[in-house]
RNA sequence: GGGUGUAUAGCUCAGUGGUAGAGCACUUCGUUGACAUCGAAGGGGUCACAAGUUCGAACCUUGUUAUACCCA
């Protein structure tokens, strides 16, 4: 039966992988042969995900390498799992519980929000699995791992001990004070109410205004306000009874706690130190000095909102200023604590010098009643209607063209506020695409700095090699500047904090235990004997009953000191946050392998080999897993960090939903197959490249597949696989053979050269110049006439010949196109086992038979010039021509001999015969002699002519180059004498060509 | 503003001091017994610009220009 044209894709890859699962081919160690491991972590996609190109290519490389290594013999291990993804599976479930109930996440408690959450994830947390064993994947699935698995509210099926991992480090982490709570200015997402890392913060210039306000001086105060131009000379002089400040979130000057100046500006300096009024408000605020303001920027007088932004937060610590925080969680304007006045009056006392802890500050809402519970943008245009109506905006006059009833114009001037129109950076969550507000919250931090250090060493020392070279000073950078990194986030899915609070001096007092049990022992060794702790839900309930345990501890003790004696009820109840989610991913790779209940059978495939990831996400997750792996075990968690650009369009633009020009990798495999799809990956993958993906390569790659499934397709008709023993390595007597051969070891050098230095894309190319270009283009071509011939020898190794080599390349293109190589290897030759878990070769140049390729590389050359001839001259393609051999060298002879049948078949030559050059012939020069093609009346002279004459220009400059090069006597004395030999060598062959062109020209002469 | 890249054929990109390459696209020819998802032949580059190092520079150095991304 003959094979069909092409390979269906489609029917074959779902059949092809599971024949994978069924035999364990993917099962860490399959087919290990010695002790070294291989592994590799996947970097675990969101639960909530689809797999998009920027995985199909990650997932390429990574499954190259794994493949490669597995046939390799080595103990290989590709690690699987998702990510718990905090906000956006949390988003997800709330979105669908709003589209299913039309409830708000609120409306549960949390316990059963978290069991719809796990239901979600049982129900679509697979589907990226499924779309991963399309692609190829041959991760060890039996070992899938998931960053929640083993949390206390998690259903059977997900007992792993990721959560252990997870609460284990942050106890331990805690303990050794790398890790602590506190108040600090945090980026706040009023969508999620939640605090967010800077890095998922982005930037984005959007238009914005300035508008400019009247500060008065506190008891009708006024000063000489100057300005002077850069020489000195003065432009603007007026008494004010005010400073003028300007900012782009009016809203937040309620919270103002001073105006700063710059020390050295001479324009405030009278005023420094006075009090000024704080519009809106009945509060009186310092004038102060800081670096912080730019003397050229605005007014050069900055206020100072320490509570809701980055540089006041700054200057607001420098200069002791208290930090008022506006706003609630949701990003309105506070409506909680007490009325506005008792808070002014308290403020004012703190002013003046007054004691107040961090938390009785957060406590006073300094809100003016009015804009009480006032969404912040509104807030915003009451504000400055307020301030306006006060007189306080500083004002400008604007003349513009008015036209009256009658068409006439006027001109009119007004007097407005001076608001610019000016472009302004805002921050924008990643995730809920709203405004952040940097918010002063209690937060939980990890201390960065004291754990940098040994992750910038193991980079600096080699230990951790990252590629490309790039990403180690980017990486450098990042780790030496490296800020607090805040953990908390107010979520509900994720890992909550281990850490319960009981009553304390002032505050809560933290406990951090593992669990509750040793959290309630812990607080028993601190505590006064026979103290017995109820655990409640929260903070208020905490509150409440501790209210209750006071009065009785009051009516038990009355006029005693007052103590707690037992038997007392002191509530305990548990922090409500949970852990950003890259802790918990940053604890990847050993949590994955069961840590901290190591076995040898997890344990050896650590530390791990190689992490592929986008380099967009060198901070978020390498460098925090760099760091924590080194603080927890102490070992660096893998030794190479191969980072790779995003996936782009053909254009370059960044793929995305608005813009439409999403390529869906599930798609194109239906449509191409995966391997076209893994293969176009490969050869994109130049070390630091940019990554532009377009279908017209990914169909170049599907015809390249076509294209070595029909040179099976030959050799299968050719009964090649009938007579073919892949236990024999072949012996051939035919040049041909023997050179395909070492063409065969060539490639293989190449290609494990390649991989070996993460060059995926020159892997990928040779493989496609080996098997197109070599043995499709010429092997096959050149072993028809051996194939067609009646000696039953030559046919015989042949035949093994061409199945051993067909053999190799399946081996060699399996890791880049695994299931178009496995079929064809299942086709080739039934009961051998699975290509996946095939034995790589290790053969290399003792392959190659010098003679054959000299030889091959003649015939080769020899049969383009003649075709090259014929076409210039327009032969018919179809028609046979004698051919001449004027003069030939013995090796020539030889050559021409050993395959002259099939260069007369490829070069549709008929005859040949040894004699002068005809006149009006086509010279065909070759190494050691010379051809013609007598053809005359065919050709057109002039044309042929001009043809010389054209390849003698391009030999003249070649020549010109190089005798330049071999006359300079210094390039003698300094080139290196190899080099030099070449050259020569090159110029007596270019110099042999010229002049047999010259000859031809001369002949051509003679004719016309 | 700071950092990190990139600039090579019409397009997408390789190129590791020795004189320029691939794929696609284009032009011409061809269904010769694996493949038209194919074959044969061909055209096409001042390697962004300038200076320097070197016998020799696409490659190393410096500057300029353009451009991308990251961090402010």
């Amino acid at each position: 039966m003959t094979m069909d044209k092409i390979f269906d894709a489609k029917a074959a890859e779902k059949r092809i992988y599971d024949d994978w699962e069924k035999a364990g081919a993917f099962k860490a160690g399959a087919n290990a042969q010695r002790d070294d491991t291989f592994t590799i972590m996947l970097p675990p996609p969101n639960v909530t995900g689809a797999l998009h190109v920027g995985h199909a290519f990650n997932h390429t490389l990574q499954d190259i390498m794994v493949r490669w290594h597995r046939m390799r013999g080595f103990d290989t291990l590709w690690q699987p799992g998702q990510d718990h993804a905090g906000i956006a599976t949390q988003l997800q479930v709330e979105k669908k519980l709003m589209a299913d109930e039309g409830k708000k996440r609120s409306e549960l408690s949390r316990d059963d929000f978290l069991s719809r959450v796990w239901d979600w994830k049982g129900q679509y947390g697979t589907t990226i699995v499924e779309q991963m064993k399309r692609l190829g994947n041959s991760c060890d699935w039996s070992r899938n791992a998931f960053t929640m698995s083993g949390a206390p509210n998690a259903p059977t099926g997900e007992e792993g001990n990721f959560h252990d991992a997870v609460i284990k480090v942050f106890v331990e982490m805690h303990k050794q004070g790398l890790i602590y709570r506190g108040k600090r200015l945090t980026n706040w997402d009023p969508h999620f109410e939640t605090a967010i890392s800077d890095l998922e913060v982005e930037n984005i210039e959007v238009a914005g205004h300035m508008w400019h306000f009247k500060y008065k001086l506190a008891g009708g105060d006024t000063y000489e306000y100057v300005e002077k131009d850069e020489d000195g000379n003065v432009t603007l002089r007026e008494t004010r009874d005010y400073i003028s400040i300007a900012t782009t979130r009016p809203e937040t000057m309620l919270g103002d706690g001073a105006v700063a100046v710059h020390p050295s500006d001479e324009r405030y300096a009278p005023i420094v130190g006075k009090m000024v009024h704080l519009p809106l408000c009945d509060r009186l605020i310092p004038i102060v000095t800081d670096e912080y303001p730019d003397k050229d920027f605005g007014s050069g007088a900055v206020k100072i909102t320490g509570a809701h932004d980055f540089n006041d937060y700054q200057v607001a610590k420098r200069c002791k200023l208290p930090m008022y925080r506006l706003m609630d969680r949701k990003g309105a304007m506070r409506d909680d604590g007490e009325a506005y006045d008792v808070c002014v009056d308290r403020a004012r006392e703190i002013a003046a010098g007054a004691e107040a802890t961090e938390s009785e500050i957060d406590a006073l809402n300094l809100v003016p009643e009015k804009y009480r519970g006032m969404d912040r943008f509104e807030a915003r245009k009451a504000v400055i209607a307020d301030i306006t109506d006060a007189g306080l905006a500083v004002m400008h006059t604007v003349t513009k063209k008015v036209k009256d009833d009658e068409g006439v114009e006027t001109e009119v001037s007004e007097v407005v506020p001076y608001v610019e129109n000016k472009p302004v950076m805002q921050p924008f969550g990643d995730r809920s695409k709203v405004v952040i507000e940097p918010m002063l919250t209690d937060q939980w931090f990890v201390d960065a700095e004291k754990i940098v250090g040994p992750a910038l060493d193991a980079v600096r020392d080699g230990k951790t090699q990252i590629i490309p070279d790039s990403g180690r000073k980017v990486y450098n950078h990042w780790l030496e500047n490296i800020e607090p990194w805040c953990i908390s986030r107010q979520l509900w899915w994720g890992h909550q904090i281990p850490v319960w609070y009981v009553p304390g001096q002032e505050d809560w007092y933290p406990i951090c235990a593992a669990t509750e049990a040793e959290a309630i022992e812990k607080a028993k060794l601190q505590s006064a004997d026979g103290t017995d702790f109820r655990i409640v839900a929260d903070e208020q309930e905490a509150a409440a009953l501790l209210a209750e345990q006071i009065k009785l501890m009051d009516t038990k003790n009355e006029g005693e000191i007052r103590s707690f004696e037992g038997p007392m009820e002191v509530p305990m109840f548990r922090d409500p946050d949970v852990l950003d989610t890259w802790f918990s991913s940053g604890l990847w790779p050993i949590g994955t392998l069961g840590w901290p209940e190591w076995t040898e059978e997890t344990s050896k495939y650590f530390s791990t080999d190689v992490l592929v990831t986008g380099q967009d996400i060198l901070f978020f997750w390498v460098a925090r897993m760099m760091m924590m792996q080194l603080a927890v075990v102490d070992e660096v968690p893998f030794h190479t960090i191969y980072l790779h650009q995003l996936v782009r369009d053909e254009k370059g633009k960044k793929m995305s939903k608005t813009t439409g020009n999403v390529i869906d990798p599930l798609e194109i495999i239906d449509e191409y197959g995966a391997d076209a799809l893994r293969f176009t990956n490969a050869s994109m993958a130049a070390i630091g490249g940019v990554l532009k993906l377009s279908e017209d390569s990914i169909k170049g790659y599907r015809n390249f597949g076509t294209k070595i499934w029909n040179a099976a397709r030959f050799a299968e008709m050719n009964q090649v696989f009938e007579v073919y023993d892949p236990s024999v390595m072949p012996t051939p007597e035919a040049t041909v053979n023997k050179w395909i051969i070492g063409e065969v070891a060539k490639t293989r050098a190449e290609v494990d050269a390649a991989i070996e230095a993460y060059r995926f894309n020159d892997a990928a190319n040779a493989l496609y110049a080996f098997v197109w270009g070599k043995f499709c283009d010429w092997y096959v071509e050149l072993a028809k006439p051996l194939l067609f011939a009646e000696d039953e020898a030559v046919l015989a190794e042949t035949r093994q010949t061409m199945g051993w080599a067909l053999d190799q390349a399946l081996i060699m293109l399996h890791p880049f196109m695994p299931f178009i190589t496995e079929e064809l290897w299942g086709t080739v030759q039934t009961d051998r086992g699975l290509l996946a878990v095939t034995d790589w070769p290790t053969y290399g140049a003792e392959l190659i038979d010098a003679d054959a390729d000299r030889e091959m590389n003649w015939v080769i050359n020899l049969i383009e010039r003649i075709r090259s001839s014929r076409a210039e001259v327009h032969v018919p393609a179809g028609l046979k021509i004698p051919m001449v051999q004027v003069d030939l060298d013995e090796a020539g002879k030889t050559a021409w001999t050993n395959n002259e049948a099939l260069i007369m078949k490829l070069a549709r030559v008929d005859s040949l015969t040894v004699g002068a050059m005809p006149k009006g012939a086509i010279t065909i020069p070759v190494e050691g002699g010379t051809f013609a093609l007598p053809l005359e009346g065919v050709i057109d002279i002039a044309e042929e002519k001009a043809r010389l004459e054209k390849s003698m220009q391009k030999l003249a400059k070649e020549l010109g180059g190089l005798r330049g090069r071999l006359k300079n006597p210094k390039f003698a004395a300094s080139a290196p004498a190899d080099v030099v030999a070449e050259a020569q060598a090159n110029l007596a062959a270019r110099e042999e060509e010229e002049a047999k062109l010259q000859a031809a020209l001369n002949r051509l002469a003679e004719i016309g």
